[in-house]
DNA sequence: CTTGACCTTCAAGGAACTTGAAGGTGTACG
DNA sequence: CGTACACCTTCAAGTTCCTTGAAGGTCAAG
């Protein structure tokens, strides 16, 4: 298999799996004589665990962890748990985050709609803006 | 007031005032015979603007935009306007993504606690993650 | 006169790709 | 046989918004 089709069949983009290649994500795969990449359906099957864990939007040195262990026999699972609660915990308090600056930017918002545009002679930069700062 | 004084009183470090000087969002200050740059406190001002508005998720060509706008005697309420329209359609759609996510991720913890370690000898990567890709 | 806090510049790093340039390969069609 | 055309190669640089580090100058206090 060729890249332009492991890449159809997983669903990702082929400078983006010689990107995991380069950084050691995925091993360097055999080639033709012309030197195109030829993959086995094992390098096919860990391009989708690839893509799986950075869907759940765990890092790329988490991942070459988990697979280097698992490529020297060894059981990652310990490795995983803890990898989902980190990645549990910092999705939550994000959440929090954005859903606030989403009240903030509705507030906003509603404050844009009621107010004329300021006029020219304003000093101030904008007073849809600036009266969030007295927050 | 020298640029120290300034990321005291607004709340940004000096290396990020600095940056901001680079990239055009800030004016290039005065400087001390000795090279120091002094600020005046339409500068503090405008780094006050700038900060509040990257907490809000702007980007720094945005803020410039509007800065520019501003500086050019021209009202960026317009503009303002459009950029909290954008800007609560992305914030509300991440959200959305991060909920999806952090149900996945509780699931697969779920998953974790019930599951064993699995053996050296198994050859998929992780019983835990892998059948989420049954999805 | 030295210590220490503060300032300067320039360069590189970080995360995870994305884009572009310049060129080789493979195959189907006329 | 030639030539489109899709596909592949490598290397380098760009993206976003800073952060960190190195190497060194300035200034007030003790």
């Amino acid at each position: 298999m060729r890249i332009g089709e492991v890449g159809n069949a997983v669903g990702v983009d082929t400078p983006t799996i010689r990107y995991y290649e380069s950084v050691g994500v995925l091993p360097e795969p055999e080639r033709t004589s012309s030197g195109y990449r030829t993959y086995t359906s094992a390098d096919v099957e860990r391009l989708r665990f690839v893509n799986l864990a950075r869907s759940l939007g765990i890092g790329l040195d988490d991942i070459r962890q988990i697979l280097g262990l698992r490529d020297r026999g060894e059981t990652p699972c310990r490795y995983v748990r803890g990898v989902l609660d980190r990645q549990v915990e910092s999705v939550d308090e994000r959440i929090l985050q954005l859903q606030d600056l989403s009240g903030e930017l509705r507030r906003l918002q509603g404050v844009a709609a009621t107010l004329p545009d300021i006029g020219a002679e304003d000093p101030c930069v904008c007073h849809i803006l600036e009266p969030a700062a007295a927050h």
